[in-house]
RNA sequence: GGCGGCAUAGCCAAGUGGUAAGGCAGAGGUCUGCAAAACCUCCAUUCCCCAGUUCGAAUCUGGGUGCCGCCUCCA
């Protein structure tokens, strides 16, 4: 079965074909470790996780880098201002390696907590600044490089194809510009392939280069790292569609006049959740909502922020809510438990091969999670048996991370939950109600749940 | 100022030429000692507005209006 993703490249669905299959190189950016992530920027990396299961369903092998940027990301504009880790530092009295440590760990927790499939490969740009200078020196052997009072500069104009990407028209761009400007730079879109420590101060992290001392450029790690650990399989590149303008402009530019050749051939970009009647939520706008204050703080199961985010295609703007995630709650639960009556009724038996395809070519479309979750639900409301709805629902869980099939664990009852239970059905034997009920909100407001079902009385942790 | 995107029920939304998916909320019902859970039924004659193309448009074209993003760190 053909799988179609859309290539910001070309702007259209393109049948996806990796250049040596089975095998597949996926590089998907990752965070700048200076803060915990929000659940802005982990409705991207959940997006990019449905890609790499979608891959693997259609028995491509992938190889997924994500690099760690754990130096060199400005808070200012082009290549001004100050560096994001050691600002950090400053702002917490620790170092800037501690600060990346710490929000490298925190963000590892995060994905783990929503499911998301950890990369083949982790890579932190500081360990990678010898192949980031050996990048450098070709493209400046090529030509490609000036170099500054403030650092070295890739000169966009020898680069002819600049704009491929984000099709935007330079001169255009030249005259809008409201930028603090570099004047030094021969070009508005230049950027920084390795940048100086300032004169007198001494950085936390900065490295010997043959420029001098100093650090590197954001872009130039993201073509270092992809290149050195993919090699010849530079099949699709991710990243937050705001990363198609610079970021990934920049990273194609460099990377294409140093080695001559295509800098992948798929990119694709997740688009942005907002607020509601608000703006984008972004860390410098310091309105960002984590996974542990609009979730977990609140009783709701992280999961349901992944459940909540197939309700919106990727590549749309999806609008935020605390209704959003209330209803995403509601919603994971009753199918949970629309999964757990059907493990009363029967084993998973064979897959229903007509869903299965509909589910297949549902997701090979682009992603198209939406439409995916409504086939499941037309499963759950077909007149199948029981064993081949559980089976299917089981095999459409590679794809949805919700695991749906940990609910057919055990799970063993806290003593305490157990006497309750057992009083209660004293009580109810006895027709003793009053009692029964009082039990009943005890059991509740313990976390648990009691479903009085044809089968007997049943207690699950919501 | 330039470039791009989006506007579908109370909320989140799919659908890009053939007569409106799905989820949440809501209403009614089955079950139950009651409730919850589960299940069944109902819930947009209509897709921001205006004009046009077409046998036929939420889907195409033109013009408005509103919102968002990028051009500056950002997923």
């Amino acid at each position: 079965m053909e799988l179609f993703l859309y290539n910001s490249l070309t702007r259209k669905k393109e049948v996806f074909k990796p250049s040596r299959p089975p095998e597949t190189g996926l590089y998907t950016c990752g965070p700048t470790v200076y803060n915990y992530a929000h659940i802005g920027n982990l409705r991207t990396y959940i997006f990019e996780d449905i890609l790499k299961r979608v891959l693997t369903y259609n028995g491509y092998k992938v190889k997924h880098v994500m690099n760690i940027t754990d130096v060199g990301h400005l808070t200012g504009d082009r290549d001004m201002g100050e560096d994001k880790l050691e600002k950090g530092a400053q702002r917490e009295g620790k170092s800037a390696w501690d600060i990346a440590g710490y929000y490298t760990q925190a963000f590892k927790k995060d994905i783990n907590r929503l499911n998301i499939l950890e990369p083949s490969i982790w890579c932190k740009a500081t360990d990678t600044i010898g192949e980031q200078i050996e990048l450098i020196q070709t493209l400046e052997s090529k030509g490609y490089t000036y170099t500054i009072n403030d650092g070295v500069y890739f000169d966009t104009s020898r680069f002819e194809n600049y704009a491929k990407l984000s099709h935007q028209d330079l001169e255009a761009l030249q005259e809008g510009a409201r930028v603090e400007k570099n004047l030094s730079k021969r070009n508005p879109a230049d950027f920084a392939l390795w940048k100086f420590s300032p004169s007198g101060v001494q950085r936390q992290m900065e490295w010997q280069s043959p420029w001098g001392v100093g650090f590197p450029g954001w872009h130039i790690e993201c073509s270092a790292m992809s290149m050195m650990y993919l090699n010849d399989m530079l099949d699709i590149h991710c990243g937050g569609t705001d990363h198609i303008d610079v970021h990934h402009t920049n990273e194609i530019a460099q990377s294409e006049a140093a080695t001559g050749k295509p800098f992948f051939s798929f990119w694709m970009h997740g688009a942005f959740l907002i607020i509601t009647g608000g703006k984008k939520m972004a860390k410098s706008e310091g309105n960002f909502l984590t996974l542990e204050s609009a979730f977990l703080n609140k009783g709701i199961d992280p999961l349901a922020y992944r459940y909540a985010t197939f309700q919106t295609h990727y590549r749309k703007p999806m609008e935020y809510s605390g209704k959003v995630a209330t209803a995403a709650q509601n919603g994971l639960f009753h199918l949970r438990n629309q999964v757990r009556t059907l493990m009363d009724a029967g084993e998973p038996a064979a897959i229903d091969s007509k869903f299965q395809k509909r589910f297949h070519e549902t997701i090979n479309n682009d992603l198209n999670m939406p439409r995916a979750m409504a086939v499941v639900q037309d499963l759950l409301k077909s007149n199948l048996n029981a064993g081949a709805k559980l089976a299917t629902v089981f095999e459409f869980d590679r794809i949805l991370g919700l695991d749906l099939s940990e609910l057919a664990k055990k799970q063993d009852l806290p003593e305490d939950i157990q006497k309750l239970v057992q009083a209660r059905k004293d009580a109810r034997k006895a027709k003793n109600w009053a009692l029964s009920d009082e039990l009943r909100d005890k059991i509740l407001a313990l976390g648990y749940q009691v479903q009085d079902t044809a089968q007997g009385m049943k207690v699950i942790k919501p």
